[in-house]
DNA sequence: TCTATTAGTAAGTAATAACTTACGGTAAGT
DNA sequence: ACTTACCGTAAGTTATTACTTACTAATAGA
């Protein structure tokens, strides 16, 4: 539904980034910061922004906090989109009509 | 197929409101403008962002630019998140293969 | 032709967001 | 118990980006 958080979320190069690494398979936070440029911190804030939008989720085993990808998120935003594209095609429509009916 | 801008783009809450008022139908400059809490200057430099990253088109009628929403960036992204979850289920699951048969 | 309307760009400022270092807390290994 | 490894948060700095005002250009209409 709202999606909003998730659309922030991704507007980031490096939280793309990171949420691409993701899509290789489950990570703990040591691993995702590797290689990437910045220090893991950085990536701690970065993944509490990901997590809030519903984008990733996150299980702790001992102590090694593993994220990884949440569906959820993802499919929202789809839909967002399908839905947006939608309704805008249904607006066009009814507005093309409209306009037809004026000019009689 | 690069949806980064696409991304960049929406990921300002500003660009996604006037991204949501092309939704109901083309408007020119002044009308997006409109209701806004922002000056018009500051629409325009949105909308170029918008435009770049294939989000919108415009076309030029007397003295007014309309802008319009363009199907192909808005496919583009729906495209990426359905090729990225594709793509993490295909990679999740030969993890999965992988990590059965280490436990030989 | 003169004026009003629409809109993009430039330059500088204000607001926000991303980053770093420093710290504390928990779990694992010796 | 002590040390090491992993991680999140706080505070402050830097960098980015969103915004305003001022300007210019083009079209429409009187």
């Amino acid at each position: 539904m709202n999606s909003q958080l998730a659309f922030n979320a991704l507007g980031d190069p490096t939280r793309r980034a990171i949420f691409e690494k993701l899509q290789h398979r489950p990570m703990a936070v040591i691993d995702i910061a590797d290689g990437l440029p910045i220090s893991r911190p950085a990536v701690s804030q970065h993944l509490k922004i990901l997590k809030e939008a519903k984008l990733i989720t996150l299980k702790t085993v001992g102590n090694n906090n593993i994220y990884e990808l949440n569906r959820d998120g993802i499919i929202a935003m789809r839909n967002y989109l399908d839905q947006f594209w939608d309704d805008a095609l249904t607006n066009f429509k009814a507005l093309a009509e409209q306009t037809e009916k004026e000019k009689k």
